[in-house]
DNA sequence: CGAGAAGTACACTGATCGGTGAACCATGCC
DNA sequence: GGCATGGTTCACCGATCAGTGTACTTCTCG
């Protein structure tokens, strides 16, 4: 029953070409002719899958997120433990630096669309809204204390070493440790709740 | 000695209509005409007084990162003591808060200007920097132990914050809460060193 | 008086923008 | 055979883009 019919193979070199042309030099410094020409396909083709410029922007997001958030469910239930599956987002986040280098592409989109009734708008809460209930999930498994505030500020150091990789500061590498030692201060207080690595589902 | 003469009052005018549009709508979104449009203002006298899109997009991020740091000063200078202090720079982001909702205009501006020989990306990669090291003098004015990586800890936890503002999270107050738990752990295993809140000139 | 600086008015360039219309072609499925 | 689907080719649209040239005005300062 899954549906790979939704996107036809020529949809796939336009989303691929759009991701890297949008995240590497902006959304509204690229132009749809330009995607086109870097898929090998007509713009009428890249109209005729995607409408208009704002939905292949949605679609670009939507495709990023549901890759990051693949990365970051293999990443969780690879960990050894719960405790470690707590900070295990940090570890995909060094993983997907590796490749991606300008920053948050969901953070950038915003910068570019501050209307929020644009369709990509939602995209970008959702992503957000998603890690920080993982956060919330994994700290409540792990027997964390205050596992609502320790998300909060679990996701305020992923986006902050986000934030910070298109500069020359290494921020990843002190958000990681700081996130592990919050993890670590918090545990013991509190019975672990249920693993919440097997809740990953969607 | 104090040059006010760099800049004309249609030349401030420019500034500040070019700061409103690039920071609400996003920098390549926003064409000259209607800048000079806003700003009451001829399109040819935006050209004699700036030369280009791209310096008066560098002038924009200058403006507006010495009106952030004199904010900071300000801030800090008002801190009761050396420990309050290293976390004013929170203080002072909840104040802009106020005003910007839309991020950091310096991130937000990199996600448009890919290329770091532009201008404008050596404003940003100064805009952070100077804030890193004045965390790290105000840590060790303070006594902190490892001013160094409390400094970066402290940054990332600022950036976060700010990354997250335009979407519907407090993150501000998290973040701010645990960079005074920081801040107040790494106290009294060090002597404090000189005031830093003097050496803010420049 | 005269010079220079700041600003206006306005026309104009070539390029690029997002998006459309219409005719045509290949494949595969009923 | 018939017909829908996915794709191509290509010409075209009005709008906007950053940037320039030229001539005129207005003000200040020496």
């Amino acid at each position: 029953m899954h549906e790979t019919r939704t996107v036809t193979p020529a949809g796939r070199r336009i989303l691929e070409a759009a991701e890297e042309l949008f995240y590497g030099r902006g959304i509204a410094a690229v132009g749809v002719d330009l995607i086109a020409e870097r898929s090998g396909v007509t713009k009428r083709t890249l109209y005729n899958q995607f409408g208009s410029k704002d939905a292949l922007v949605a679609s670009y997001l939507a495709e990023r997120d549901r890759r990051w958030r693949s990365l970051v469910r293999q990443e969780v239930e690879s960990s050894p433990d719960p405790v470690e599956a707590v900070t295990a987002p940090f570890g995909a986040l060094r993983t997907w630096s590796r490749t991606s280098t300008r920053g948050c592409a969901f953070i950038n989109a915003l910068a570019e669309l501050p209307d929020p009734s644009l369709p990509a708008y939602r995209v970008v809460t959702e992503q957000k809204r998603w890690l920080l209930e993982l956060f919330t999930d994994l700290a409540t498994a792990a027997g964390c204390a205050g596992p609502d505030t320790l998300a909060v500020r679990l996701l305020v150091l992923h986006e902050g070493a986000l934030a910070m990789q298109p500069l020359p500061f290494d921020a990843l590498t002190q958000s990681t440790e700081l996130a592990r030692e919050l993890v670590r201060a918090g545990l013991g207080t509190r019975e672990p709740g249920p693993d919440a690595r097997r809740r990953l589902a969607r």
